[in-house]
DNA sequence: ATGTTC
């Protein structure tokens, strides 16, 4: 059992503060209602030990990952590590508006539409949907990648169509063209192969070191700063594939669907980026010239994009919130970021064992929430199961309990894709 | 998370 210390400087009881000395500040923004795992914190740890790190923030959906926990955020001082972000660069979540409203749905036609989105998109140039979107590369080994451009992927990625449950800020709302009933498409995918390329030239060189940006600096690190702007340079490529990737899953969707979309959002929450000077302020740091700090998000949402989709698992709400960016100093103490989603319980490969015995597959394909889940793999369903994952509105109270943000509103399934792959 | 593979 871990005690926790109070951040009395944030003003709330949700931040608590594990480690405040030594080179890096650990905090969690977990309330003690929350699920945690002692595996995810001790990694977490881990992470803060790294050569040049200054803070690590756990998120509410904090679970353990491989070798790195996911749903945290790393603020370092003239280091950037590819592996913090991991493989999938630039998974995220992208939302659109649906032109229908949820009494035109009709459950068992839309369902048998949704075929054949699982293999490479056909019907189109994948080429020129690229370039269409300002995504251009010469390098011939990451345009290979682009033959799996509009497919969702595996693990924990998914579409669904969702209409509004509840709204708690019609203004915000209706701002975004959306009523109590508007129907909505999520898409949550990456940048599939491309990512892990990207990553494995980094690792294959560093291993688990940093890529060091200091200017001066000499010896073995003397290319660094060469290095360090050949990975943002890809990691941007990959980032911008990725939001090309969930506009072609979307416009791939309302196809089958013969609806029409408008975009709402689309964010972005495993990535490194430079902070910024307000930030650095915020944080008590100072400015420097010479090295940058960098904040990575794994499985961690940025909370100056603007407005943030978080979804709860397949068969939960989702929530459609707005960082409170008038409380920097709530944000700085939350280390700019919000939870990606609920965040897994149990680990894949205990998920069938607890569940076939109380649930049969039938019994997860529709959820108690009513809605439909496309999925004929069937590990991957029980994987994906509800009660595989934290309850998500507690995510969502820890979230607000620390000042971080506002809930706009909360959506309900209708069609959770996953694959019809067998 | 992904691609490849026993």
């Amino acid at each position: 059992m871990h005690t926790f210390k109070e951040n009395s400087a944030s003003g709330s009881a949700v931040v608590k503060t594990l480690q405040a000395s030594s080179q890096a500040v650990i905090r969690l923004v977990i309330s003690d209602k929350n699920w945690l795992e002692t595996s995810a914190v001790d990694q977490l740890k881990k992470t803060a030990e790294l050569p040049g790190m200054r803070c690590v923030v756990g998120m509410p959906d904090l679970h353990p990952g491989k070798g790195q926990p996911i749903g945290a955020a790393f603020i370092t001082h003239g280091h950037i590590y590819p592996h913090l972000v991991g493989s999938d660069i630039g998974c995220g979540m992208g939302l659109w508006k649906l032109n229908v409203s949820k009494r035109q749905v009709k459950l068992d036609k839309w369902e048998k539409r949704l075929v054949d989105l699982d293999d490479p998109w056909k019907e189109g140039d994948r080429d020129k949907w690229l370039m269409d979107a300002g995504v251009v590369t010469k390098d011939n080994a990451l345009k290979s990648e682009n033959l799996k451009l509009g497919t969702i992927g595996g693990g924990n990625h998914f579409a669904e169509i969702q209409q509004v449950n509840e709204i708690f800020d019609p203004v915000v709302l209706s701002g975004l063209g959306l009523d109590k009933h508007a129907v909505v498409f999520l898409a949550h995918s990456g940048s599939r192969g491309l990512g892990q390329k990207i990553l494995r030239r980094y690792v294959d060189v560093h291993g688990g070191q940093s890529l060091i940006s200091k200017a001066d600096v000499n010896g073995a690190h003397s290319n660094g700063q060469r290095v360090i702007s050949q990975y943002l340079q890809q990691q941007d490529y990959a980032i911008r594939w990725a939001v090309a990737n969930r506009d072609l899953i979307a416009e791939r969707f309302c196809q089958r669907l013969r609806v029409k979309k408008s975009a709402l959002l689309d964010v972005s929450h495993n990535s490194v980026t430079a902070l910024d000077r307000a930030s650095l302020e915020a944080l008590g740091l100072k400015h420097t010239d010479t090295e940058r700090y960098w904040i990575h998000r794994k499985g961690a949402s940025p909370t100056d994009q603007g407005l943030v989709m978080i979804p709860g698992s397949r068969g939960s709400l989702s929530y459609l919130v707005r960082p409170r960016i008038s409380d920097i100093q709530s944000l700085a103490a939350g280390g700019f970021s919000l939870a990606h989603g609920a965040g897994r319980k149990w680990k894949r490969s205990e998920c069938r064992g607890r569940l076939q015995g109380r649930y049969r597959v039938r019994d997860l394909e529709v959820t108690e929430m009513g809605s439909r889940v496309i999925c004929q793999q069937r590990d991957l369903l029980y994987q994906e199961a509800p009660q595989a994952y934290k309850n998500i509105s507690t995510v969502i109270d820890d979230l607000i309990q620390a000042g971080m943000m506002d809930v706009i509103a909360s959506f309900k399934p209708i069609i959770t894709y996953k694959t019809r792959r067998k």
